[in-house]
DNA sequence: TCCCACATGTAAGATGTTACATGATTTA
DNA sequence: TAAATCATGTAACATCTTACATGTGGGA
């Protein structure tokens, strides 16, 4: 939360799940809309973050926030600390239903490999749209290096789970 | 757990534990070992497993668990239930972090993805002796389908950040 | 003799989701 | 005018890790 607070402009914990679920997704995770809200208090309290209700000139009644100096030295000190960043975790439920793959009738377990390219090459236009937009907006280079980063990732998870097919039929 | 003792033959925590490191991990992830001795004892009472411990003809005393019938129709009624696997689960700490490359000096940003890509390829390492391990036993076609998977993923990690860097370079 | 691997657990706490509740505004 | 989107929250619960505690057996 704190990190996507740090690119300029301020947002509402709605904005925040958005922008969560058309970007941060791809290469870490979306928290739910509940924990977004909490978070923000829990950094407004440790003064983190400020927010500011909107006036009555906005339609609607929400509540914007913004990083503190404290905030981007407490996230400065986080991404400069020596430390090792840590591993990737990776979950795979498909895999995980290969790997018990006695228990499944090898055309379904095919039929859940194709569900999986299918919904993978969803996520990857997803992913390219966000890059569109993303495109020519200054500061977001870093930004769009990691959906670039998530775009390759996805074609290689469609020929990964192709490779695998090829894997299933040789059994 | 329940699928780790589908495969034939009775196993402790501790086995399991190193199985799941040594292969589940590389697709799914590895429980911390109190987990692991909780969910043996919640599996068993729910009659899904039984668990014996082991005679006096052992050097040590240890509790080996094994699938009942009850806990095989559980997991194929699982397995079979036509739904959807869901969607794979990334949290890439690297990811992350250059994703806020604005808070990172340039070299210490590419000093960290060259960290990964050295990381990676022990992790390609450890697939590869436990694919040597699984090759030619019986029953485990589709445990060796999941690393291959896992090697070739291994393999796009690599290119993966190395086309970064060149991204990175370009910024 | 000392350390490492084997082996099992308890308790506290961090983390995160789901279900539920509410209401305003915009769009079809 | 109905549905979708915007907008914010509470409470219960599920999930999982960390730190701690304990003891055995084998090898250097």
């Amino acid at each position: 939360m704190l990190g996507l607070l740090s690119f300029p402009g301020e947002r509402t914990g709605y904005e925040l799940k958005k922008w969560a679920d058309s970007s941060l997704r791809f290469f870490y995770w979306s928290p739910a809309i509940s924990q977004i809200y909490a978070e923000l208090r829990r950094l407004e309290s440790c003064g983190y973050a400020t927010s500011r209700r909107s006036g009555p000139e906005e339609p609607r009644a929400k509540r914007a926030y913004a990083i503190t100096d404290a905030g981007r030295t407490a996230l400065s000190r986080w991404a400069s600390a020596g430390q090792d960043p840590g591993a990737p975790v990776l979950k795979h439920p498909l895999l995980l239903r290969v790997w018990l793959g006695h228990l499944t009738q090898p055309e379904q377990l095919r039929a859940l490999v194709h569900e999986h390219v299918a919904r993978t090459r969803g996520e990857l236009k997803e992913v390219r749209d966000a890059l569109a937009r993303a495109d020519g907006v200054e500061a977001w280079g870093h930004p769009q290096i990691a959906l670039r980063w998530s775009e390759r990732r996805l074609i290689s998870e469609v020929e990964l789970a192709e490779a695998m097919l090829g894997d299933l039929e040789g059994l």
